[in-house]
DNA sequence: CGTGTTTGACAATGCACGTTGTCAATCTAA
DNA sequence: TTAGATTGACAACGTGCATTGTCAAACACG
């Protein structure tokens, strides 16, 4: 009976959120999932060939979520502010995706663990596969800045090298305030996410303009 | 001899360096290590309590030399700019650090593995030490914002979570870097994790002018 | 020289885990 | 009811590793 199967599969996949968010990843066996999930060994290996192949589902489903989260969040906002300046533009569309994101993580800390910090330092098989996602992230946040601004593909800025801070700036931010206990409010840690997007989107303009002036360079 | 035990200590963080920075914390082991370092399973109990013990010693190691390189880049280049304005204080300021962090990486990208990534995920101690040194980093950004910008901090904006993101942009950028195999050119590199900087020196003013206006609330 | 310490190679132990197998209990369907 | 599939508890095996121990060679120094 595949219904079953799937809902196994299932109980899996919420004992293995539970184990991985909170102990993380290498500390976690077989038998603790198979307990967690009130299951027995056999069925483990019905569904996932190790615990690295859970712990990728485990990712993609969460992954897979929160994109659609975003997507869905993105598109509501659009409509919402199409004829605006670019400056409240950047307000509405970055605004919208990161509370997406950080409601995400508030609703589930655990999430943060596996999403934020764990997937990354993995084996290789799971490295790719958060490599991947992260350059997903990277596009959307690139094309979203391209469109802001066509301008700003001046010289000596590489708009993937931006999109790869304001992604870092936003996990930086979500884990350490996943540490703390999300002790800070939530709406702060939104404006200030927030506050370096609309950072970046006041000074773009004068980047593209100046030639990005050589910096003095003391003794390499 | 105490003088042949801390060579054989610093052959071992060696080998470390080598093993963790290329393979990562969780596919390393004892006798890997030993023979990476041409020496047997005895002498590494001599100097560590086991391999999280090797993995915190390296970590603090590395710490160590780029604080060291950062604090000396800074007083160096605060010397050289103590009577210039706001904007480009941050220019020489943050461009100093951020040069001897990025160079720090590229000289030796294994670092970057050891520093930026593996050591955020694993035990709950070596958490606890990477924890306080990124505090100690945040700190130091947060000193250097306050200092800048005396009057930022107004309503709304935490220079904490400022702080964080700015650290995260540079954390990820370094390891996307690493990741790419330093394709980008260095130069490039700085100039686009410093206009983040920048940007936000920019745009401080107005975040302390204004009040920091409730964004739209779409549905929470 | 020769004694005691340091070194190097490696065997031995013990443990924790992944993985597979056994077997009886339970459920399903005719 | 009964044959066959499904389930659950748990034993069994193999592996890989950390950790400790053995022993002989090399060495340091009186």
């Amino acid at each position: 009976m595949q219904d079953r199967v799937a809902q196994r599969r299932a109980l899996l996949l919420v004992a293995a959120l539970e184990a991985f968010g909170t102990r993380g990843f290498h500390a976690v066996t077989v038998r603790e999932i198979c307990a967690g999930a009130g299951l027995t060994e056999r069925y483990f290996y019905e569904s996932f060939k190790s615990l690295e192949a859970l712990f990728s589902a485990l990712y993609l489903q969460l992954n897979g979520q929160l994109k659609q989260a975003t997507l869905a969040a993105l598109i509501a906002a659009n409509a919402n502010s199409s004829a605006s300046d670019s400056s409240s533009r950047i307000d509405v569309l970055a605004g919208a995706a990161l509370r997406v994101l950080l409601e995400f993580i508030r609703d589930d800390p655990r999430r943060a663990r596996v999403m934020l910090i764990d997937a990354i330092s993995i084996s290789h098989d799971v490295q790719q596969i958060s490599g991947q996602i992260t350059r997903e992230y990277m596009e959307l946040t690139r094309r979203f800045i391209d469109q802001l601004f066509p301008d700003a593909a001046s010289r000596g800025v590489d708009l993937d090298l931006i999109a790869s801070g304001l992604l870092g700036s936003n996990i930086h931010i979500a884990t350490h305030w996943v540490r703390e206990g999300l002790k800070t409010p939530f709406d702060v840690v939104l404006c200030n996410c927030l506050a370096i997007y609309q950072a970046l989107g006041a000074y773009w303009p004068k980047l593209a303009a100046s030639t990005m002036p050589d910096k003095p360079t003391p003794a390499a």
